[in-house]
DNA sequence: CAATCCGTGTAATCGATGCTTACATTCACA
DNA sequence: TGTGAATGTAAGCATCGATTACACGGATTG
């Protein structure tokens, strides 16, 4: 979208937002919510052709408004992808903490193996958007307190839930921060190689990658648990 | 670069290729090897600024030719990071290699770690360039025979490498797919956290960063080895 | 109720980019 | 030596991000 040939976008019907009492209505000056619209827009070109498929332009068209209303509402394209990001953050911290409710709570490498299940499973449902979460280019390094505190959150989840597997014993190593970033490492590249198109074999249906995330995941926990044989 | 403003770039002082008997010879008309130099260009503007840096004319201007020319090498922007791209990867490899031809030759195992941690460090003393050859993006996925020739000769090394591993007792797990994926991973998702901005407290300096690499290759291969505890 | 302020949208414009076409130059081969 | 193909230039198109001047109209005031 961002800089090849594109039929001039058909011009959608003035949204009908406020039938007013007779008048046809043909489209109110003031849009109502354009921010919230954008940013929606802007997550519905994400996940039709990535990051580098959102332009300000096509999201105003999409909004019905002119090109330059954006700036009105974000000062440069990056703030705009900058919204988004965090909405997909959201959605995304939302999603595995809603999985983990569920986990059974006396068992935290159980947990573990969960949460990296959840997390799995929604950069692979949602690759594009997990794309733009994962780059941390649209994210504002500037502003304090952390720029993302949804991700920050995530990584304390998962090193709460370490420490405790270690607490009781599941974890052959002690030193947690290392096991923390391996598994991070782990899920991340499975999740990105899975978007950036080193598993062609897998299309759409997923069923596959799915199957081998949890493989991999599981080699991943048998390999820093204490105890990985002998018994089992 | 891409959409930011710039100095006119100071024009080279007209390449002296061909002395020319005596005239000043200001700019022969046919560049030489603009091809490659266009590469060179744009392997270089991926190094300042990552594949969003990299701009026909901006090459263009580095080679000290019209912005059309470029044109007349490769059809299009895609086609000269394509080109880049395997050129990148072609350094990846050979640099991998090199480090796999001095490891020691009977310890299969050993040498799957060695590989590992030459990827790691060519991708972390490359951020940029690994970038573009990880992103898949850049290559031709319709030419037959696999696009890039050097990155399968990789992953068959790593694979052989493993086999050649479990032939000698040194694995836990029979199922080599599954090892092999999951190391590629745990590279492949550090060296990539590593490029997209997760572990901000490493500067340039990268020392922490080396460190870091080698602690979850070593975790990684303790999982999987044969007997990880008991006697070392 | 009316006047006005200011948030929000429009129109027009700028420079940069990818890419194309028409033309110019020069190399290489017959 | 002459000519055609290869390779460069010049000019131009459409799109993009971004800025500026202006227009609209809802909300707050007196």
């Amino acid at each position: 979208m961002r800089s090849s040939a594109k039929p001039p976008s058909a011009k959608l019907p003035a949204r009908p937002r406020r039938p007013a009492a007779r008048a046809p209505a043909p489209k109110p000056y003031h849009h109502g919510d354009l921010r919230r619209v954008l940013i929606d827009a802007a997550l519905q070109l994400v996940g039709e052709g990535g990051p580098d498929a959102v332009s300000v332009r096509e999201a105003a068209r999409r909004a019905g408004v002119s090109p330059g209303a954006p700036f009105r509402h974000f000062p440069s394209r990056d703030a705009l992808m900058n919204a988004v990001a965090e909405e997909a953050q959201r959605r995304f911290r939302a999603e595995i903490e809603a999985a983990l409710a569920e986990a059974p709570a006396n068992n935290p490498l159980g947990r573990f193996r969960c949460l990296g299940l959840a997390y799995l499973r929604w950069a692979m449902k949602n690759p594009t958007h997990f794309e733009i979460i994962s780059s941390r280019r649209f994210f504002d390094h500037d502003k304090t307190a952390g720029v993302s505190q949804d991700n920050a959150e995530l990584i304390d989840l998962a090193e709460r839930t370490l420490a405790e597997a270690f607490a009781q014993g599941q974890l052959r190593s002690a030193d947690l921060k290392q096991v923390q970033i391996a598994g991070r490492a782990l899920v991340y590249g499975f999740a990105r190689m899975n978007i950036d198109g080193h598993f062609p074999r897998w299309g759409v249906a997923g069923a596959d990658a799915e199957r081998t995330a949890e493989a991999i995941l599981d080699l991943f926990i048998e390999g820093i648990a204490k105890v990985p044989s002998k018994s089992a």
